[in-house]
Formats: structure tokens, C-alpha cells, sequence
DNA sequence: TTGAAACTACGATGATTATCGTACTATATT
DNA sequence: AATATAGTACGATAATCATCGTAGTTTCAA
């Protein structure tokens, strides 16, 4: 059977966005990157202890072999993110992807490359 | 300025397109309407304290006119949908709707009407 | 008219989340 | 060597969520 998928808190999807744009990480990196956006600043340990319950959890993987642990992503962005849709489409949109899609597309600037990319896909997609 | 958006919680979700789809309703009916999709069933009374919790968060409006007390949704469908988006949006994609999109319209199954509305969608929106 | 059924109010509980402080340990600087 | 610096481990806390039990009240039927 597939993996289990573990949903990520939002403070936790915040620390994978990170390491997914920056691989391999020590805390005080994450911790530092989170803190440039964000008006009260996280504790380090705070953030040290989210990595430690979230390397529990299987979201990330913990190369302890020096001082400074280095953790990285264990789950690929493009993964999380189906599944983070998969569950929103049924919670928010009653399993409507399309209502969605509609939802999206339409609330939201697009550029016209944007545009020629996904009629690109919904071509590609009636040719089945 | 624009109403506060109240995040509702999954419970509360559900118990919203219950309402949504029946309109003004009462506390046993949106109870007995849970339970048809439930193994582990939801108890009465867990049903009645969240509808409460709701309205005093303002996501429901409460008739206790009469014994039996209805409740309907405070905030129109598609202007929750619409800020849940606008929230997933930036918390698993950082803000870029289109690659919501892709994810959406690539991984579920749309049927040949469902491309023909959004690629009228996508017509209107490069005329501007 | 009295007892069962149905309803509301409300407090309590266990789980999860985000946060931090303190204690302890390893390294680096003087 | 002694001390400051930087790291990990871990317990504690307040907030939120989902859940339910109990108490009290109204309605209805035998």
C-alpha cells in the first residue's frame, strides 16, 4: 500500500517550504529565514523543537552525525502539495477539484504565460 | 473595511455544507445528516455544542424563537470557498493560485463540459 | 396528569499545536 | 584551563478542537 500521508501543520508546511527551497538545513537556518518574515520572531528553540516533533513524524530526515544536526524534507514538495489538495478539494469543495480549479483561477491574476501553459495542459487532457 | 474572515474548522465544514445545501435547518437534522457518512457516529450533544461555538463565532445565525432552535450559514458558499482559497493558496503554494491549478486540474478527472467551462474561463480572462 | 422523549446549556476531558524556559553538553576563545 | 558561545533534549504551558455526560426544561402521549 502507498505511504501514509501525514499532514502537515501550518508551522510545519512554513519550516518545509524552507528546506524544500533549501535542501539540506541546520536550525538555525530555518530559524533565521523564518524570522525574516515574520514580526514576532520565533524562539530558536521553538523552532529546534518543531523540527525534532516533525523528524518523529516522518516529514523530515535528521543527519545527526555532526554537532549540528542537518535536516532536510523526507517528502518531496510536489507530493505534499497533491496530497495537501487531495484533502482540501474533499474538506472545502466536497471532492469538486473543478469548482476549485474555477475558484482559483478566477480570484487570482494570471500572466499570459500562465494562461498558454494550462490550456496547454487541458488540451493535452481532452486527448483522452 | 471587509468582514473578518473566521477560518472554520473541519467539524464545522462539514456541519457548513450540510447547511449550505438545506438551508435553515435544526440541530437533529444536521446531526442525523452527519451520521450518514460516519462510521464512529457523532453524539447529539458534540453536534449541538459546535453548532453553538459557530454562532457565537458568527459563522452561523440562530432562530430561538421556537423550541427546537435553526440555525442557518452565515456567509454565503462561495464566499467561504473563496477565502479558504485565498488561505491554502498561501500557505502550501506561497501564493502562486496557477500552480494550485496545475496540481488541481492534473491529478482529478474533469469531464469534457467541465474543460469547455474553464477554458471559456481562461478566454475571458485574456481579453483583459 | 404524569412519565417518557426531545431539546438546550454547560462543564469537563483528552488530543494536538505552538510556544518557550531550563538543564545539560560540546566547542571555541582568551 | 576557564569561560563564553552555540547546540540538543525535554518538560511545561496556554490555546484550540472534537467529543461527550449530566443537569435542567419543555412537549407530548398514554
Amino acid at each position: 500500500m502507498a505511504n501514509q500521508f501525514v499532514k502537515p501543520t501550518e508551522a510545519e508546511l512554513e519550516i518545509l517550504h524552507i528546506l524544500w527551497a533549501n535542501s539540506a538545513q541546520s536550525v538555525r537556518f530555518v530559524n533565521d529565514k523564518l524570522n525574516e518574515h515574520r514580526d514576532p520572531s520565533v524562539g530558536y528553540t521553538t523552532t529546534l523543537k518543531t523540527m525534532q516533533v516533525m523528524n518523529d513524524k516522518g516529514l523530515l530526515v535528521r543527519d545527526d552525525s555532526a554537532r549540528s544536526h542537518i535536516y532536510s524534507a523526507a517528502i518531496p514538495q510536489t507530493e505534499t502539495q497533491r496530497n495537501l489538495v487531495n484533502h482540501f478539494v474533499e474538506s472545502a469543495f466536497k471532492g469538486s477539484a473543478m469548482q476549485l480549479v474555477m475558484e482559483a483561477l478566477g480570484n487570482h491574476n494570471a500572466s499570459n504565460d500562465e494562461l498558454a501553459e494550462i490550456k496547454a495542459l487541458i488540451e493535452q487532457m481532452e486527448k483522452k
